[in-house]
DNA sequence: AAGCACACGTGATGC
DNA sequence: TGCATCACGTGTGCT
């Protein structure tokens, strides 16, 4: 019963991995048609592929992870994405508020002098690539967008 | 030719949004394979769904936006996330120097009781939900990894 | 046993 | 035109 199946499987793997090459569109319509067909399975195989290999990237980049399913590897990103960003915006305040109060105490201090070269010019490159001060008030929940994108 | 298809897709809607409950398991054994079935067509819609949503959600969190594909939402997320991960690195650092810098001028100085309590507070409480002061050398690329997830 | 999460092939659509 | 991306229904396996 699943022997078949099985037969049909590996014939599907054989053509995939050798493309043969003797006769594209070998003389008969048919023939034409199961090919484009042969074409789209392959397509599709690497698309799922290299979709499943980035949210494992992603997983990967997450810290903590809640269950080990695809929403809940994407819903732990974004919610590590909004951490990292408040933690940003809380060592950004925290860094003004020292300069402020290195500056009471010396007035007329110069920190870009201050910090090894390396830091400062590295920090300045990333603010540059992207301004993420992100706005105050965040709109992560989307709850109707343009539906221009929808996934699988 | 659409017409066909698009009767079928309606008819198939209406099954799905009102159950009409007359007869679970309509006394006939088909019957209760298109049941079993249409359950698993709503159940794996719902999925579908839900997965598309989370990854809209992601996209809203990540500020630069290369295109608008499933996987490119995804690598861009990755690299955000490796990005804010590096900033805050460097931001941390800067801070110890700042740290260091005020206290060379004034030692003896507490800088627990000079910032305001509300940022301290909530850096320190961030600190605690998860330690993200990432390893140095950070394990983003898997190659092998158990297979015990793969994506859709 | 019943539900959930997944991979697959397939047809449609857009560039 | 062909190639890439997508949503869908279906079968399978795990729990």
């Amino acid at each position: 019963m699943t022997d078949i199946f099985w037969n049909d499987e590996l014939q599907r793997w054989a053509m995939d991995e050798a493309p043969t090459q003797s006769n594209e569109y070998s003389s008969s319509p048919e023939g034409a048609a199961s090919t484009i067909a042969s074409k789209n399975i392959v397509s599709e195989r690497n698309r799922r592929k290299n979709l499943n290999d980035k949210l494992l990237e992603l997983r990967g980049a997450v810290p903590r992870i809640s269950k080990l399913d695809k929403a809940s590897t994407i819903k732990d990103a974004i919610d590590y994405i909004q951490d990292l960003q408040e933690q940003e915006r809380n060592l950004q305040a925290e860094i003004m508020e020292l300069e402020s109060e290195s500056l009471k105490k010396d007035p007329g201090f110069d920190f870009e002098e201050e910090l090894p070269i390396l830091l400062r010019s590295k920090k300045s490159r990333c603010d540059q690539i992207y301004d993420h001060r992100v706005p105050m008030s965040h709109p992560i929940k989307v709850h109707e967008v343009s539906h221009s994108l929808e996934l699988d």
